[in-house]
DNA sequence: TGGATTTGCGAAAACGATTAAGTATGCGGA
DNA sequence: TCCGCATACTTAATCGTTTTCGCAAATCCA
């Protein structure tokens, strides 16, 4: 590897000068500048990243802490979809990432010891089990940090509207005539949660009553549960007009019970999904759901970090709210029609 | 942060004498390392990644090389699901992963010298373009390398079994009694190539002749033009019994001409898929297809690198074979008990 | 012309670790 | 008693940068 004093040497200058000719400081000489720009290029001169992380105690590494809860972990399009823009975006600003996990060397840590052990510069939190002790020492160690989908106190947060989105899903099916709404949704976390309040605030505000046996628990990702949970629908006395599934992709479970049972979609009952992603645009009938701008998610929640690692004091820390969109399929029925 | 220097003057001994006893030298008394090692731990120590790597110029840190030409990337199931196995293994080994990427700072640089900045001990390169001089000049830099799905001379390569993949699945199919074959195949690539291989070689072998339009050049992961391959394959005039996908995704679009057309799968027509992907399992009626081993192919790769980066004398540089497995499902009918 | 100021560069310390070489101590054996 | 040799530690150099401070030469102003 070609360093600093290689340069210098062959320069006939020290390698402070070199340091800062190549870092653009002011007191060097035009010449003596270009000169060593023009020697460092032929050389194939790159800096060392560990030597100037020790020295500026900046890594210009960003942490990502994304653990799934249930294993899937990248599978779900979701996901990866929100790594990879925080991935982009990190770079395009000269950021490298960092995947957080426990181990050093053979041992066991913590995430905020890993985070320490490399010296990252800020963390984008996401997608965790937001009360696990370990998370929290993170989030409250003081190191810049950014949650996804999860607020804390004095912390940046980027969040998806969920209660919003849910709530103009909702409001688009009633919209289209449904009154008999059925609802499965996933685990119980902040998510969830919040959709649930999106969807009854919805409900209320437009007088649609709900029954409770068509509120039913069912679990993100996973079709086999939203089948079983979509056959109880089905063998209701009488079944609800529309049923919302926890995601795009459990919504697969639903439409299969749903054929099985001779039904059509949307004639015989109507569906919407949560997500957006690819699988929905491509199903047939076309899924309407509620499309979560997961590009804009990553982006923002790697550039807010950024902006807080840069200017720290400055930046000021808020939630910021991504809002999603409707995506109009065709497993709804328009029953004002009829 | 809590260096050596904190811990030496706590325990009144040199900075030499802590770096020995946190790693396991044998030259420290017993009693010494241990108080060493409990006042490290009281305090809080943890090594500094780029002090040390600076000094021993290993940074326990392996480069991902994971460009996908079309965009999508992570969002295909088959890449985030061998990108989190190389992840995993890597982690177990006390290895961090970096993706290497064609920024430092605000400049844009060769991946080489990416991993030069990064000081990477060594590079997986996965689902990029291998005949792009950049990737090359990364291949034979010298820096250890693992390639996956692809082959290069005097360089360690992880690669699918898709000649004998699709040679399986292919036998499975004419096994099945089929003997009219389509196949629709994705973009002109090794992969490509290799399963086309394993499908002619099936058919000569099973003397199962093959119609000239009955081969058609759809893409992987695209749903339209699936679709359109399919219609143009249902329009002939003498149907084909059985069609071959690129991969389970674009099955969709071929599933949804198919439906169109007024058809069913299986008793209609036939269709497989490739990859085994999650959706392949939900999908009504189930898809049958080839499932690749996508968490073997990022732990092997993983593992291989290590291997080499570790013992650069004694690991030996070959390709290693990952085989997949037929995963059975619904939509290839029995001819043989008609 | 002479003092003040600016400009351009170098010397050296520091970041936090590793490691080869050196030193003090204790102990056994001849 | 003295040598030899472990044993247990320290000293100091080093990895590749950055950055403060100092200094000489050049330039400016009166």
């Amino acid at each position: 590897m070609v360093s600093m004093k290689d340069i210098a040497r062959q320069c006939g200058v020290s390698v402070a000068t070199v340091s800062k000719a190549l870092n653009g400081q002011q007191d060097i000489g035009r010449e003596t500048r270009e000169k060593i720009r023009r020697v460092a290029d032929e050389m194939g001169y790159m800096t060392n990243a560990s030597a100037r992380a020790l020295k500026t105690s900046r890594s210009y590494n960003i942490g990502v802490l994304f653990v799934d809860p249930m294993q899937g972990g990248l599978a779900h399009e979701y996901f990866s979809s929100v790594l990879d823009s925080i991935r982009v975006e990190s770079e395009r600003c000269g950021y490298d990432i960092t995947f957080i996990n426990r181990n050093v060397g053979r041992r066991q840590t913590s995430y905020l010891q890993h985070c320490l052990y490399r010296g990252v510069d800020g963390v984008v939190v996401a997608s965790v089990d937001f009360t696990d002790p370990m998370v929290l020492e993170l989030i409250h160690s003081g190191l810049p940090v950014v949650t996804i989908d999860h607020m804390f106190n004095g912390r940046m947060a980027v969040i998806s509207d969920n209660v919003a989105g849910m709530e103009a899903l909702t409001r688009y099916v009633v919209g289209k005539g449904h009154r008999d709404l059925a609802f499965i949704h996933g685990e119980q976390t902040t998510v969830t949660d919040s959709r649930l309040t999106g969807f009854f605030r919805a409900c209320e505000a437009l007088g649609v009553p709900v029954r409770e046996e068509c509120i039913l628990q069912g679990a993100y990702h996973d079709v086999t549960r939203c089948y079983e949970a979509t056959k109880q629908l089905l063998a209701l006395p009488t079944r609800p007009s529309c049923i919302f599934f926890p995601d795009d992709f459990s919504y697969i479970g639903g439409y299969n019970a749903i054929v099985e049972a001779g039904l059509r979609i949307p004639e015989d009952i109507s569906a919407v999904g949560y997500d957006g992603i690819r699988l929905a645009r491509v199903v047939s009938p076309r899924l309407t759901t509620w499309q979560q701008n997961t590009p804009a998610l990553g982006r923002e929640a790697a550039a807010r970090l950024i902006e807080l690692i840069e200017h720290p004091k400055t930046a000021l820390i808020d939630r910021y709210v991504v809002s999603g969109c409707l995506l109009e399929g065709e497993s709804v029925a328009d029953l004002t029609k009829r």
